[in-house]
DNA sequence: AAGAAAAATGCAATCGATTGTGTAAAAATA
DNA sequence: TATTTTTACACAATCGATTGCATTTTTCTT
């Protein structure tokens, strides 16, 4: 059944010549003679050999694999995003260890001591919603492994970085929708203490000031950016009449925003005509709806390329450099949603 | 900066002891003393030793890792999958390397040695639309590793399968599509020497003719499960008056029924009463467009844990048993796009 | 043909942890 | 107290490939 493996020492005896020689001829030493390199060669693709990488890691001390910690890989900016690692770091001979975090500190710390312990060369990651510092992050890097965050980063850790123009994003996401002739704009916002959502709300805010609209904190609804909670604010939004009336939403998440325009259309709320509606990610099903979600493109796998460029290179330059933050410039996607 | 990387032997060295007690007190063997344990456990503790993963699995000969290799990786069924995959692998004790194909037979050829040269414990795969053959697999198989194919499966290699009833769920689909009083019902294939395509196009049959609906050839379009084969073929619908009038569409995927959906729509085929259409897959737009695409939910996550299961199962007892090919029940969501 | 230079290969240590076997120390038994 | 048993640890080989250095073989010089 399971043929035993072959090893360099067996391709040895085979030619009585010695294993070390065999090492050499395969990586084609130039100390070996032409001549036995072709018959190593030959042996060894006649006795199925493949090599033992995990020998050779142990030896060469490093193990050609870069880790990645992300909080879910099924969801599409972190599946476009790994993607684009991949196309990267695939063709560089790196192998990829993924672990998932599923949004928790404690596994998150997990992961990362699993790709310690297995001498990963490099380490990316995306931190989780409860993470708020980084001693794990900083005991990696204090090992000398190179460490990049993408997306969602710990500000405290000084590594390369490579991160949306979240505020730009936001800002001219704002800036669309008030210049379509909406006003009383309200926001979805996410978990301020990560960095995105923070961005994205001051985008948000800093739009309004620049066309002389005050900021009101009652059109503010925090921790929305699922669908449930898209769908719950925009009932909230139905009822109150209290206040003045808003005329759009800029949502920190299309999913929300999703929710709630699906809650105004039952309601016979007409969108774009009585409220406008924007997001962030376009996710794939922002053009597939009626109407469509003007959203914020992202360009996930390109931050992913980026992200694992950079980390090669700081891989390749042991001698630890100033940390660079690579922003990735997003662009606004108009649909109907906002075409007053 | 980097701190040089502490061994079993330095912890030895500390202690005055051998290696070898090191190494038997950390992992709790039974001949050392309480003693030694902790005083062992509270140096490296200490002296923050990681044990070296690689130096264990050359020992151990083995990896304790899952080689997997996918089509892609961002795609809504496979992020899923993988997802369903790590939720037992890692509880396990298991990494995973995760591999593309790019839907390329070469690339998996690539993808399987590399995952033969890291000694993964188990290959996990679901191949690509171009592979036929199965010399790869075979050859990885041969040399006694653990393999399980899973939704997209090589019929001559004679391993654990883990797939849908794809077959069953397209008879179920088809059969509702009838019961709503269509009758001419397009039929939009996949390659059919692809497994899951063969059974959805064959269930879609055995449904026509289990109603006594005649087969028609001129009903079928292949190749067409990309969202802009599905628009160009929506357009050939229109156009052609020669053949009698289809009433309805079911299509092996649900991209080619959103592509044949919206050009219907901007024609103004009423969707559902002049047009009925069903997809597969139950991607996550099926239910925010309108209306609602009926479509085949395929319990992605759970074909990943069970995939993950058996082929743990597997590994645990060598001997190697016959072949099992568990089938995964789908079921048919029904919305609008089909309600008559 | 003898000696020097160059080329090709062998030897043995090494990477870090594991493990079978041997041995000293401690405990138990007679 | 002498002897056996048990307990606790040390020694050394091993996993498979790599590599500095030593040694042999070949080729070149004169």
């Amino acid at each position: 059944m399971s043929e035993k493996r072959v090893t360099i020492h067996d391709i040895a005896r085979k030619l009585n010549i010695t294993a070390s020689t065999v090492s050499r001829a395969l990586n084609n030493h130039s100390r070996i003679s032409k001549k036995t390199k072709d018959e190593v060669k030959k042996v060894a693709e006649k006795m199925n050999y493949h090599p033992n990488v995990i020998a050779h890691n142990l030896r060469k001390g490093k193990a050609n694999t870069i880790g990645l910690v992300v909080p879910r890989i099924n969801r599409q900016f972190f599946a476009d995003a790994i993607h684009g690692i991949e196309q990267v770091t695939n063709p560089a001979g790196y192998n990829l260890i993924i672990c998932q975090s599923g949004e928790l500190y404690q596994k998150e710390h997990e992961n990362i001591n699993t790709l310690l312990n297995n001498r990963v060369d490099g380490i990316i990651i995306s931190v989780s919603f409860e993470t708020e510092y980084s001693d794990h992050l900083q005991g990696a890097y204090n090992r000398g492994i190179p460490l990049l965050q993408f997306d969602r980063i710990c500000s405290d850790m000084e590594v390369n970085n490579v991160v949306n123009d979240n505020f730009g994003g936001a800002y001219e996401a704002v800036s669309h929708i008030i210049e379509q002739g909406y006003r009383r704009i309200i926001h979805f916002a996410g978990p301020l203490h990560i960095s995105i959502y923070k961005e994205r709300f001051l985008g948000y805010k800093k739009a309004l000031e620049d066309y002389g609209i005050r900021f009101d904190e009652r059109l503010v609804y925090h921790e929305t950016i699922t669908k449930e909670k898209g769908t719950s604010a925009a009932k909230d939004i139905l009822m109150h009449s209290g206040i003045p009336k808003p005329d759009a939403i800029f949502s920190a998440g299309d999913y929300s925003a999703l929710g709630a325009m699906l809650v105004l259309k039952e309601n016979g709320v007409e969108i774009p005509r009585q409220m406008g509606i924007a997001g962030v990610a376009n996710e794939p099903f922002t053009s597939l709806i009626d109407p469509g979600l003007t959203s914020v493109e992202q360009y996930s796998v390109t931050i992913g390329e980026k992200a694992a460029h950079l980390l090669l290179e700081e891989i390749a330059d042991d001698s630890r450099k100033k940390p660079r933050t690579q922003v990735i410039k997003p662009s606004l996607i108009k649909r109907k949603s906002t075409q007053k």
